[in-house]
DNA sequence: GAACAACTGAACAGATCTAAACAATGCTGA
DNA sequence: TCAGCATTGTTTAGATCTGTTCAGTTGTTC
């Protein structure tokens, strides 16, 4: 491999992560740790990314969007200034960009920013301008974006809708009746499969349950709680996933491993006390591990647990879902982690492609399903 | 090979991959270091590349086109870049290709052919060499040719097996221990994720039965029969898409309506005394319609229908899964057309992706569905 | 705050890459 | 046929990069 594409792949990580851990990365890619260092000195001096102790943290991208998506533990050490104004790209300045996208996230503040970052690097990258709407999970919010966005002239867009099926929601009309390309991001197009002309990129959260699992019963685990918010549509993917892998080992799913977090919006206490009650069940059915759908949630399990003297990973294994925050916990979570950038860079570019003549790619409509990967820490082995 | 030849293989490897290293391109071509050091050193004075230590990096392109560097329809060698210098090229000599994809399919007769032609117009838009084993069906065929591709040195496989599950194909441990990236055309890799690193590129056949079936309804027909080869890996999925569009508007599938065809390969006789069963069955449940999978059946069912004074579409609507022969009947028939070509051009181009190095698309594996297309002929309308 | 683990960077050795110089090859035109 | 020229391969010294070792530093745990 050459020393260029080492440092790319340096870059890439950390775009695509927003840390890179030296050993970590060494190992994996089976070069010595000393090279990484270098390395990570280098770009440093170039401004383009922000050492730390133990790896280096992506630095703030000048793109466009304006959206501040920094590494949050990215405070870090004092001693290690940027240098001065490293060389910042001239690249495309103000260009005329070759199509306007639209999107609409149900979010900005949790798992979407990582989508939404994806798809400015593809929009950077292929020179498009992407506008961006949130509608804080409200149909009728998402509506008046949608909308919004056609009626400005975009050229494409990419849509997340709140709830899972697009079947029963108001915008599908509008979707339906639009003139440009619509991808359909971490969304089923299944059931509306001939009420809209849609494309669609996912996460395959399925995938993504049984690879949790799988860790967990090559470990020895047999008994697996299952802890999911119910009001997500990734739940039930995520259970699906669960009973598929339990099923290839010849377990059956048991209503005393299956629990679930009713509400979501609810004040901390609440969800607290939801917990601890689910703790109390697990203990009582006395399962050894568990996956629990959302970071925060986990962090929450993790945090009850060590209250309560149980240890992890020694006397309980806990895998995160999600992996927005699962690393910063007082026990670093294993996390599954949806391809979340890689959602937003293939809706982009399936869009694109289909803007104006389709060009390239295929004619036929596609769905797209990408694998989630598991980041081990040490909620679960050592 | 001519000096311009060669120069230009340096371009389109950058093109493709990104970046070159010297002492593996000069291998690969047979040539000295020296000389791929002084072409470098030359087309980096065009300005049409950058040298780096170790070989050279793509140069960033003016346009904003970035990704996409194919004409869809450039079949012939497309020399867009008008080289400098006056002297017109005598068309592709002996070009050394870039890479090798290996390709078995169970078939060259029926189906496949297209899947195939798609991928070697993928090949010869990206400059690799495409070689192709057929299986014939059957499985230790399949098992010798996957193994003799690998040992051959390919640098990538498309592989569509002669079973819909890998799962317990005997192939797959030559898969999951290859290293080469491997993309599985047409069958589904659901059960064995976590056994082997593969993607997978498919027809939605689901999704293709239900066209056909809300083709159907929407001309009023309520009583649909469906008629599958047994024996065919497709043959559950269409009927699951059939299910699908019945529920979808409040029907309920009825053993009258579904049929089968147990074998494929027996004597024409055989199939048309089968078939002439089944429209017995058919027309004593007085059914209106039917989806019947392979358009060889379909042509001989529309062959009995017609014996009879069964008039199609006036008495009887007959749509046929796979649109390969379904034009070329008496009656042309209306078919669900499997989107083959796009299957085995997107194969190629996703395996391609992931040889060599990592650059552009996405790290996350993907699966990839795409939807078939109905093409209305007589046999259901007019 | 002491013990411990993990990380860092200097220094050196060995591997790999580069380019100059020269030799070998093959084509061109007299 | 042979000199002249362009291209390519080989050799070699020096430049650059990489891995290892080790002492010192930083962060964590108790």
């Amino acid at each position: 491999m050459l020393t260029e594409d080492r440092r790319g792949l340096i870059l890439r990580e950390l775009r695509l992560r927003g840390s890179l851990n030296v050993a970590e990365f060494a190992q994996r890619m089976g070069i010595s740790g000393m090279t990484v260092r270098r390395d990570l000195a280098l770009l440093e001096e170039q401004g383009r990314l922000q050492r730390v102790h133990g790896g280096a943290v992506a630095n703030p991208e000048p793109g466009p969007a304006g959206i501040d998506h920094r590494s949050p533990a990215g405070a870090a050490g004092g001693h290690r200034a940027p240098l001065p104004a490293g060389r910042v790209r001239p690249a495309s300045t103000t260009q005329v960009p070759l199509a306007t996208i639209g999107m609409v996230m149900p979010s900005a503040a949790y798992y979407f920013p990582t989508v939404i970052r994806g798809a400015e690097a593809a929009a950077r990258d292929l020179g498009v301008r992407l506008v961006l709407g949130v509608s804080n999970y409200s149909a009728t919010e998402e509506h008046r974006q949608i909308e919004r966005l056609l009626a400005s002239g975009v050229d494409g867009l990419l849509v997340t809708t709140s709830a899972e099926s697009l079947a029963d929601n108001p915008a599908l009309e509008l979707l339906a009746a639009a003139e440009v390309p619509i991808v359909i991001a971490e969304r089923s197009i299944d059931d509306v499969v001939d009420r809209a002309r849609l494309e669609s990129v996912r996460s395959d959260h399925v995938r993504g349950a049984e690879i949790a699992m799988n860790h967990l019963l090559d470990l020895g685990h047999q008994r697996i709680a299952l802890c999911l918010r119910e009001s997500s549509p990734t739940a039930s993917r995520v259970r699906e996933g669960y009973r598929i892998a339990l099923g290839r080992v010849g377990l059956m799913p048991d209503p005393t491993m299956d629990y679930a977090i009713t509400d979501a919006r609810s004040a901390p206490e609440v969800l607290r006390g939801q917990i601890e009650k689910i703790l109390d069940g697990i203990m009582d059915a006395g399962l050894t591990a568990a996956i629990v759908h959302n970071d925060e949630d986990a962090l929450m399990f993790a945090d009850c647990c060590l209250a309560r003297g149980i240890r992890i990973p020694e006397d309980f294994a806990l895998v995160a879902y999600d992996d927005e925050i699962a690393s910063l916990g007082a026990v670093p979570l294993t996390a599954v982690a949806p391809p979340k950038y890689d959602v937003g860079y293939q809706a982009l570019q399936m869009c694109l492609n289909r803007v104006g003549s389709w060009r390239g790619t295929s004619a036929a409509l596609q769905q797209v399903s990408l694998s989630p990967t598991l980041v081990v820490r040490s909620s679960t082995v050592r």
